[in-house]
RNA sequence: GCGCCAGUAGCUCAGGUGGAUAGAGCAACUGCCUUCUAAGCAGUAGGUCAGGGGUUCGAGUCCCUUCUGGCGUACCA
């Protein structure tokens, strides 16, 4: 569970502070308190691995130019027993720290050790958070726009959970509601045309237009005939949905199956409205003077919480509305079932929801002061064939669903492409994705990965097994290719750490691919077959390392890792 | 109108919370397989970081403003 990353910087840290104590104590310098700077890798390492820049922070508290502190730090700076070979006075007084080879082994040596759980920290100290996304309307199949948020909600979870998170994935299924009703109408108009012909039937104006409606409508009609042909309206809407929602609910849950998303629960709006429990959180927010009567409705006062508009809780004709509905979901969240942080995965059409959401969830009476509550709202895709904008809508039943797009381009490359930063519009060009083929930087990475497979494999026969890296001479690795891509295995855990505190997973895409880009940059200049045996060794752990790394990475983003290519 | 997100190479995008000379991939061009997987590597070319102001030692990054695109601003979810 080690952070190299941060071991590396703390240890320059510490480095620094017992030269300015050292120096202090023989009045080289000034007792003004040790300077507060930053450790960093810079963008260009050819100067240095790490870059502090404690002497330029520190240049008015010490009464030095700063070149001159950085003189005088160096000269009193120790580095025999530390991770660094040399450190070096740099433009206006960077200290620049050079990675010794004793740093470059214990990176193998964690690697190794730590096995399927590299990569994983405890920055999130077990905190219980829930992940909620995809959430699709259970009204008709899945879109592409559920193809990216389901990449997103799973990676980030993936992400949480190796940082340390105590995660959950939930979905949230809107098996109520006004939606449902035009649901079972529309299948009700479909069922009704099936019988009495297209013409005879009027066909709601809201209604889900898309071909499922009817396939739902016909498989009705092959089980039970025109048994509902004389049944009051109301009742037989109510058991087409009955029909109907559970079919779509297990086919979305046999799609996100295939699409390698499994979630905790499935959880149904439905059991807030049967518990009373959507009536009483209502009734906490009416007892609390929140709320005021209008046209006959109920209306929440979300100004007095910083919204820009109020509204409406419960609708004239008595039913509650889903921001009623979803108050009382996240209240049930935070309270019924102690979760310390719920985020939210949503699409941009979204967003003004939840900034007016954010504000009535700051309601004293909700008792979630404590709570952290927050959404990641991803941009729209834009699906696109060729010059041709693709228009995505369930009501026109045109849009191509989450299951063609798997038989098209393959789950792989589809979780790698939708693992995109989430505050940016995204460009789907269908034409693009189907010849798909070797383009693809999913296959950049994977291709890395069975290379070092089938390597590993022919050196094995040959006699050669993985050496243990605690046995390998690190000293040996001394190219530039060796050394970049060992300091890319060190990276990873710092990368989870950020992708888990960003809430953007795609970073594990860049890292992965900046780490197979290296891997071919190596395997090109150095030889492994050929190599004196103790070099060979090292070269051939290093690989091991890289493999495994590859695999823990591909792994958070759902994508597999193949031995052969 | 107001609010949110974006605008970086021909295309798709990075840019680590203000640091050293702005980077990849694709597309184009030139090389590299009798040697561990060429789905690879090395190289060339490509830029007014949308425009304009400001903040400071220093701005693609922070602030203001204009322009462009997307989304929202329902008794839909």
């Amino acid at each position: 569970m080690a952070n190299l990353i941060e071991e590396a910087k703390l240890s320059i840290d510490e480095l620094l502070e017992e030269a300015y104590k050292k120096a202090v104590s023989e009045g080289a310098l000034a007792d003004g308190g040790f300077p507060q700077g930053k450790v960093e890798i810079p963008k260009d390492t050819s100067n240095g691995d790490y870059a502090a820049n404690h002497a330029m922070a520190g240049a008015k508290s010490l009464k030095l130019p700063p070149r001159k502190i950085a003189e005088i730090l160096v000269s009193y700076m120790d580095l025999s027993e530390s991770y660094f070979k040399s450190v070096e006075i740099a433009g206006p007084g960077f200290l620049n720290f050079r990675l010794s080879d004793k740093w470059y082994g214990k990176v193998l040596r964690t690697v190794q050790n730590e096995g399927d759980e590299y990569g994983s920290s405890n920055e999130g100290k077990g905190e219980k958070v829930m992940v909620e996304f995809v959430s699709a309307n259970p009204t008709g199949p899945m879109t592409i726009g559920n193809a990216r948020g389901g990449v997103l909600g799973d990676a980030l979870a993936s992400v949480m959970d190796k940082a340390g998170y105590d995660v959950w994935r939930e979905f949230y299924v809107n098996d109520a509601g006004n939606q449902v009703d035009l649901f079972g109408k529309s299948i009700e108009a479909r069922y009704l045309q099936l019988i009495k012909g297209e013409n005879a039937v009027e066909f709601p104006e809201n209604g889900y237009h898309g071909e499922d409606i009817k396939d739902l409508a016909r498989m009705i009609y092959e089980r039970d005939g025109d048994k509902y042909l004389n049944m009051d309206s109301e009742e037989r809407s109510r058991a087409f949905v009955e029909f109907g929602l559970p079919h779509n609910i297990s086919l979305m849950k046999k799609h996100l199956e295939r699409y390698r998303i499994n979630f905790d629960e499935w959880f149904l709006e439905s059991s807030l409205h049967k518990s009373g429990y959507v009536e009483e959180t209502v009734k906490l927010l009416e007892e609390a003077g929140h709320t005021y009567e209008k046209d006959g409705a109920l209306w929440l006062r979300n100004t007095d919480f910083g919204a820009d508009k109020d509204e409406v809780l419960r609708r004239a004709n008595g039913f509650y509305t889903y921001y009623a509905v979803d108050i009382a979901y996240h209240r049930n969240k935070f309270i019924e079932r102690g979760f310390d942080r719920v985020i939210d995965v949503w699409g941009a059409d979204h967003h003004g929801h939840s900034i007016r959401f954010a504000a009535s969830m700051t309601a004293p009476v909700l008792g979630l002061q404590n709570k952290k509550l927050d959404f990641l709202i991803m941009q729209m895709v834009r699906l696109v064939r060729g010059n041709e904008v693709v228009k995505v809508s369930k009501r026109t039943g045109k849009a191509l669903t989450l299951n063609d797009l798997l038989d098209e381009i393959g789950v792989d490359a589809c979780r790698f492409f939708f693992n995109a930063k989430p505050d940016t519009h995204l460009e789907f060009d269908l034409d693009l994705a189907i010849r798909q083929d070797s383009e693809n930087p999913v296959y950049y990475v994977q291709y890395a990965h069975a290379r070092i497979c089938s390597l590993i494999s022919a050196m094995a026969e040959e006699g050669c097994p993985v050496p243990e890296a605690s046995a390998i001479d690190a000293s040996l690795l001394n190219t530039e290719q060796e050394m970049e891509l060992i300091k890319q295995l060190a990276m990873f855990t710092e990368e989870i750490r950020l992708a888990a505190r960003d809430y953007d997973p795609s970073r594990i895409n860049r890292y992965v691919t900046e780490l197979a880009a290296r891997f071919h940059r190596f395997y090109n200049s150095c030889r492994i077959k050929d190599a004196e045996p103790s070099l060979r060794n090292s070269r051939l752990a290093l690989c091991d390392c890289t493999r495994r790394v590859i695999a823990n990475a591909l792994s958070i983003v759902g994508v597999t890792a193949p031995d052969k290519m």
